[in-house]
DNA sequence: CTATAAAGTCGACCGGATTCGACTTTATAG
DNA sequence: CTATAAAGTCGAATCCGGTCGACTTTATAG
């Protein structure tokens, strides 16, 4: 009948793992922590890992969506739903971009996931949609307000924004650009762009 | 005295390397060469390889640079410089699309080096930095016929539709688009975004 | 209360990237 | 022409992600 004990250990074991990726993850970094180690810290078998997750990359998106989780809340607030489009933008990816930089290799693993992962996982591809949703909320009331075009669709217009708030970060990790200010400062030439039009 | 033997001989068995990789790579894929597979093809010992390359993935950047030069010089035929704008981006991207994601892996690991790159070599640079020029030659153009702002920065404005492009590309590895008529499509969609303008 | 199939666990193993350390070659000072 | 230090080479060992297959636990049908 109750099947339900399996489904509850299962569930613990998962939370269990997760866990030992954020504190073994945090403090030693991700290439630095073995599987070995996540399943003593989890105290199961190594072997086992794989059966909740398919491979490392996947416990590092999990360990993601744990801080994500965290980091979107605190955001909400930050967000003034009724300052000038750029502004909301501009607030919104340089909150994300503290976040995901204040361990510059968990970020570079992390973009590398998000945007060409090797398997789609429905991990991944969450990550992405919390963004996109939230830019899109962002969006409507934009329209609603009449400060951009309203025949333009919301995906394409999210999409386009997410790529210049990428192109900055990918600015820092290649080296173009080195501080916050920089990036910012960036960031706000390319939304500029975008919201006035490159063409005459 | 002549300390240039050595430096020759080191030039050498780099090349010989390079040319082992460009030939195991393009037969079998990254993953499946080893680096003993390469050591084996180039002569030498599996870890003398590491006296020339710090990690399999700078050899495989150093892949990427011989296989550019060709694909972008066969490029430079196809734009038509006097089309509009959207017509030579559309076509330069799309040509790079098809190269870049004609071996599928190929195209993955080559994009996460150059966007986020583990260290920052030279070599990521310099793929970056032809794109851009690329670009740049022809905005300056399009600047010269009047068909764009002509105040805008050459390098924010290559990198905003250089991003794009990624866009693109990241959308059809995270399973948004999967032909290549959907991503040309969506790329037309966001770089007559950022030309048109997205603000009312 | 079995029998048994399904689900879960894990130690042992595998392949491949990277490191180590002993050995060989080269450049050069005296 | 040595001696020797620096540079280069490579097989062996290590480390780690991932798979395999034998073993254990659980659910359930009769």
């Amino acid at each position: 009948m109750t099947n339900g004990k399996r489904q509850q250990n299962k569930e613990i074991t998962r939370r269990a793992i997760v866990s030992a990726a954020v504190d073994l993850f945090s403090r030693n970094g991700y290439e630095k922590t073995s599987i070995e180690d996540l399943a003593k810290a989890a105290g199961i078998g190594k072997s086992t890992v794989y059966t909740y997750f398919k491979a490392k990359e996947e416990i590092f998106l999990a360990f993601c969506d744990e801080e994500f989780e965290y980091s979107f809340t605190a955001l909400r607030d930050r967000v003034d739903a009724d300052a000038p489009l750029i502004e909301q933008l501009h607030t919104l990816f340089m909150s994300q971009y503290e976040f995901v930089t204040s361990n510059r290799e968990f970020g570079r693993i992390l973009l590398r996931e998000i945007l060409f992962p090797k398997t789609v996982t429905s991990l991944a591809k969450q990550s992405n949609q919390r963004y996109l949703d939230a830019l899109g909320e962002i969006l409507t009331h934009a329209k609603e307000r009449g400060e951009i075009r309203p025949e333009l669709d919301n995906f394409f217009l999210s999409a386009h924004f997410f790529m210049l708030y990428l192109g900055a970060l990918s600015g820092l990790y290649t080296g173009y650009v080195s501080t916050t200010e920089e990036v910012g400062a960036g960031l706000r030439i390319l939304l500029n762009q975008a919201l006035q039009g490159i063409a005459l």
